[in-house]
DNA sequence: GAAAAGCGTAAGTCAAGGCTTACGGAATGT
DNA sequence: ACATTCCGTAAGCCTTGACTTACGCTTTTC
C-alpha cells in the first residue's frame, strides 16, 4: 500500500517538477533551488517528503546532500499502474458485453 | 502533459479511492457514496474532478449517472512511468558507473 | 579556531481545497 | 399534474499544506 504515499507525494506540482529533474540525475539541494522557481528551503522541505514516502535518497557528500531518485520506488508505481490497467480493462470488457444491463 | 493532471487528481486519497472503486466496474453515484465515509455530494465533486482530468467517463440511464474509468486515461499513466523508469534507471546508472564524482 | 559553504528546521502566513448542508433541476413512475 | 429518485451546484466552514524568513547545525577550508 505504499504506493499511496507516493501518489500523494507526486500530487504537489512543485514536488513532482522536483522528482522529474532528479530522474535526469543525481543533484544537490542548492543546485535544484536554483532552477526553480521557489526558495531553497522549500525545496529542501519538499525533498523531505519524497524521501518519506521513499521515492528518493540521499548521500553526503562534504558539506552537501546528494539526493537521487529510487529506482524500486519507480518500479512500484509503474506495477501499479499495470495491475490497475489489467484489473480496468477487464471490467471494461464486462461491462460492453452486457454483465450489468 | 495531460499525465499531470491526472496524477494531481490522483493525488487526493478519497479521490483515489473513489477511482479504484470504478476500476472494478462502472457504477452509479449513489452506489459508490454508499460504500464510502463522505457524503454523496463529496463524491459528485471527486467524480467532476476525476472526469475533467480526463481519467473517467460518464453517461446517463434513466435519473442515474453512471461512472466509468476511461482505460485510456490508466494507459497514458502506465505509460509515463515506464518513461520514467527508463530515464531514471539510465541515470542511475551512469550515476554508478562514475559519471560524476 | 574562525570563517564559509551547504542544509535542515521552526515559526508564521495565506490561499487552496475537501467536506457539509441546503437547494434546484432533470428524468421516471402513478 | 404530482411525487420520487437521483444527482449537480452554491455557499460556507475549516483544516491542510505550500511557501517565506530567520536561525542554527555540521562539515570543510585557511
Amino acid at each position: 500500500m505504499t504506493y499511496g504515499t507516493m501518489i500523494e507525494a507526486l500530487g504537489a506540482p512543485t514536488r513532482r517538477a522536483i522528482f522529474e529533474k532528479l530522474a535526469e540525475g543525481p543533484s544537490s539541494v542548492g543546485a535544484l533551488a536554483s532552477g526553480m522557481p521557489v526558495s531553497r528551503p522549500a525545496v529542501s522541505q519538499h525533498l523531505k517528503a519524497l524521501k518519506d514516502a521513499g521515492l528518493v535518497t540521499e548521500k553526503r557528500r562534504g558539506t552537501a546532500r546528494i539526493y537521487s531518485v529510487d529506482p524500486k520506488s519507480i518500479a512500484e508505481l509503474r506495477d501499479y499502474f499495470d495491475r490497475f490497467w489489467d484489473v480496468a480493462l477487464d471490467a471494461y470488457k464486462r461491462s460492453l458485453e452486457g454483465g450489468d444491463a
